[in-house]
RNA sequence: GGCCCCAUGGUCAAGAGGUUAAGACAUCGCCCUUUCACGGCGGUAACCCGGGUUCGAUUCCCGGUGGGGUCACCA
């Protein structure tokens, strides 16, 4: 049996060895406690909820320990790549105040520890494939696709695990079969493709008592039990490009991250990892793998969201619907962390960074998307925002998704106005929830969507033309919000309508209705709808002249 | 199918070996009120099932069921 090093003859020149890479990238000199977390997206430009939701864990987790969160482009799946797609990512998560301090930006990289797009490290992985290679711990294989199935039928026929490892590639261990050791080195050299396999050290197919097991500390799910991994997989790729598994290893090690945040479906290849790292001598970074997010349809059932596609999921939508990315940020920070509603409770008026989040809070358990909850989170979210950063917010919007709402942007005072109404009465109105719900919501103002879309309360629709002559004959803009009122009390008592609710509650024969039916037709002639804020404050903002015209176009 | 993760009202969720099992959203009713909203009060509504440990389990253990994930030269 002869050990025979292959590595030389697969990478022949490399330029650095594996110990300069350690120093080129050296540990990071961070303040005690800081976290190293990271984003990897792959550049579908798909960014979508889940994403968002991770990559809040990742900024808050760097953010809060002074430490650093960096954006990785992994687009080592070639067929994934999507044009444009890196800037559509940076902008997506900077919209909901994302922000990277290092990594790769529109305009290059920022950081030390770059390249950050792991397409260009190709020859950082060789190096490390091939210290594996020289260490016998990899081994070259030339199976075909067709080889690759036929032992995957096999297997299925035997009930065995099926997959790449020992007993299964005859290339595992060519360096103890002469024959198999001359194949590979001819076929090395004649140019023919193959990957690099890990050689696993696991023990395949154990009975689940003599399994060997890793206890993992997992900052979401605590001690995780997971099998040894058995399986040879591959690390570098025919086209000599690694796979995510090796990749990941290598570069969160050399870009000294501390804390892998990622989705619950990389739960499974955990084995992989762990013996990766180790076989590389490398530490562990602390994984926190996060729960899938799911929503509620339409018919109130709940159901699981499909990762790609379910266009409710795209950030996009949201930022169609023209929901406040603050609002987003504290419909996510609620479902991230339990206490952080109470938390905001007692702190109503506090930046969300000041909220102490931890990972230990998270449930292990996928949350369902909840868009009342999101609407309610919002309209409390966007009360705290004061007005004139409202109407800038959804101008900009407009311009960019409904530029059919030109017109509510033209006069901006009589909009902050417009917006502002009750909001700051002791129980302040929460009427704003979203842009496309604030256009609707007060549409009544502006005669490019003024309708009357409601109809005159029964008690006083016979009346209705009555009432508003001779509210037209007694209006006057200078009255102030009391006088004016009592100007329509007279009106409706003068017409057997009862000044007080009350009364004609106790009384309802005795009336014809109450003051309410009578400001009700008033209220339909000016906003075109029974319910709006307050009536009196509306025809402030409108003015006499426009407040004339609309009542007289309904007589 | 193997393996892994998860399991408290409709939803998010607190919780401890003994509690009248919090709270928020949603929903329903009442009150306040010139409409709506806001606010106040109240109602409906939950520990997946079966064993075991225990004086006592929703809580701890085991098994099952259900949901999810994963078994690629995709991430």
């Amino acid at each position: 049996m002869n050990n025979i090093d292959l590595s030389n003859l697969i990478y022949p020149s490399l330029p650095h060895t594996p110990e300069e890479y350690e120093s080129i990238y050296p540990a990071r000199t961070l303040p005690q406690g800081a976290k190293v977390t990271r984003l990897g997206p792959s550049p579908t430009g798909f960014i979508h909820l889940g994403n968002l939701y991770g990559a809040f864990v990742d900024e808050r987790l760097a953010s809060q320990s002074n430490g650093v969160f960096y954006l990785r482009i992994e687009d080592t799946d070639e067929k994934r790549y999507v044009e444009n797609a890196v800037e559509t990512i940076i902008s997506s998560l900077n919209f909901f105040d994302i922000c990277f301090n290092e990594g790769v930006t529109e305009d290059g990289d920022i950081g030390k520890y770059g390249s950050y797009t792991q397409s260009e490290r190709k020859e950082i992985y060789q190096t490390f494939a091939k210290e594996l290679l020289a260490k016998g711990m990899a081994y070259p294989c030339f199976l075909s696709e067709k080889e690759i199935s036929s032992i995957r039928e096999e297997q299925e026929t035997l009930k065995i695990t099926p997959g790449i490892y020992d007993g299964w590639s005859k290339y595992r261990n060519f360096d103890i079969d002469s024959d198999i050791s001359a194949e590979v080195e001819r076929r090395i050299k004649a140019g023919d493709p193959f990957v690099i396999r890990f050689k696993s050290k696991g023990v395949p197919n154990l009975s689940a008592e003599e399994t060997k097991r890793h206890n993992v500390k997992d900052a979401i799910r605590g001690t995780l039990s997971v099998p040894c991994n058995f399986q040879d997989i591959v690390i570098i790729k025919r086209t000599g490009i690694p796979t995510y598994h090796f990749a990941h290893v290598v570069d969160d090690h050399l870009m000294r991250t501390t804390h892998v945040v990622r989705g619950e479906e990389w739960l499974s290849s955990l084995p992989i990892h762990i013996e990766l790292f180790a076989a590389l001598g490398w530490s562990l970074p602390v994984y926190c793998h996060t729960a899938q997010l799911m929503k509620i349809d339409e018919d109130g059932n709940k159901r699981k969201l499909s990762k790609r596609k379910d266009p409710e999921l795209s950030l996009d939508y949201y930022r169609s619907q023209g929901y406040h990315p603050t609002a987003v940020r504290e419909y996510l920070m609620t479902i991230l962390n339990s206490d952080f509603e109470e938390w905001r409770a007692e702190h109503p008026t506090s930046d969300i960074d000041e909220f102490n989040f931890t990972t230990e809070k998270m449930s292990g358990s996928g949350a369902l998307f909840d868009l009342n909850k999101l609407n309610d989170v919002s309209k409390n979210t966007l009360l705290r925002i004061n007005v004139s950063e409202i109407a800038s917010w959804l101008k900009k919007w407009a311009y960019e998704f409904a530029p059919e709402y030109a017109y509510v942007f033209k006069d901006m005072d009589t909009l902050e106005q417009l917006l502002d109404i009750g909001r700051h009465d002791a129980r302040p109105r929460t009427d704003l929830v979203y842009a496309r719900q604030i256009m609707d919501f007060i549409g009544y103002f502006f005669d490019e969507s003024f309708e009357i879309q409601d109809e005159y309360p029964a008690e006083a629709s016979t009346d209705a033309k009555v009432i508003l002559q001779k509210y037209l004959d007694t209006y006057n803009y200078d009255d102030n919000n009391e006088a004016w009122f009592n100007k329509i009390r007279s009106i409706a008592t003068e017409l057997g309508y009862a000044g007080k609710p009350k009364d004609y509650k106790k009384n309802p024969d005795k009336y014809k209705g109450h003051v309410g039916h009578v400001s009700s037709v008033i209220r339909i002639a000016i906003t075109g709808k029974v319910q709006s804020p307050e009536l009196w404050t509306i025809q402030q903002i409108m003015g006499e002249d426009k407040t004339r015209e609309r009542i007289y176009a309904c007589l």
